[in-house]
DNA sequence: CCAATATATCAATATTTCTTGAAATATGGA
DNA sequence: TCCATATTTCAAGAAATATTGATATATTGG
């Protein structure tokens, strides 16, 4: 992940239809959710929600494979990883206490 | 967290200067950098950075201290925490193996 | 092949955002 | 108090972005 990549992703998500997506995509898991249904559950317009599910997936923040005629999305977790990892670079810098607890937060009670 | 902070935070950080101010604070770690010196550092203007950090820290990623006439400002990671832990909410779904490696990646060499 | 369904693309408008020059505020020292 | 330094605030113009109606593309079933 380089810097553009990172604005790109960040940017995509620093919208509020765009986030709703990817944080219902993050909860869909494995499952994921068929572009019209992830319009319908948000309320928004079709070729809206193509347009903002065409920039989540330029960023590479989601995913998506065609089943037939509906074409599915899935959060992408790997675009996630890369984006954390760019962020939180050299964070260690001779105080690994300060960076420790930003990923304390995130372990999920799997 | 809510929504509305997560966007805030999220459009601070998707801009090419403020991002490298981030991470710039990330590597200075508590050692922190004051105002003048970033915006040097960086060869931006002194009145932009001072928008930009303005930005970063109403958006809660970055704070500051008056030290005489010097601020001096640090990353948040704090806020850096909360907004990962709300992008990553409920993500264990009955998934649990989708969302781990995002954190794996993150573990650094401390 | 044709019609229906699912999704994407295009062009235009309204909104938002970034940068900058100028001016204001705050602090410390002489 | 007065000046120099460090930083912030303000207003305006230029650039980027989101949404929408209309249209195009792709796939399936009859």
């Amino acid at each position: 992940m380089d810097k553009s990549n990172a604005i790109e992703a960040l940017h995509a998500l620093a919208q509020d239809t765009r986030l709703d997506v990817f944080r219902l995509l993050v909860k869909q898991g494995a499952e994921g959710m068929a572009a019209g249904d992830i319009a319908e559950a948000l309320g928004v317009r079709q070729n809206t929600m193509s347009a903002n599910l065409s920039v989540l997936a330029k960023a590479g923040m989601v995913r998506s494979e065609r089943e037939g005629r509906v074409i599915r999305y899935f959060a992408n977790f790997d675009g996630m990883r890369s984006l954390l990892a760019f962020l939180m670079e050299d964070c260690c810098g001779g105080n690994p206490e300060l960076c420790k607890p930003v990923l304390d937060e995130i372990v999920c009670a799997c």
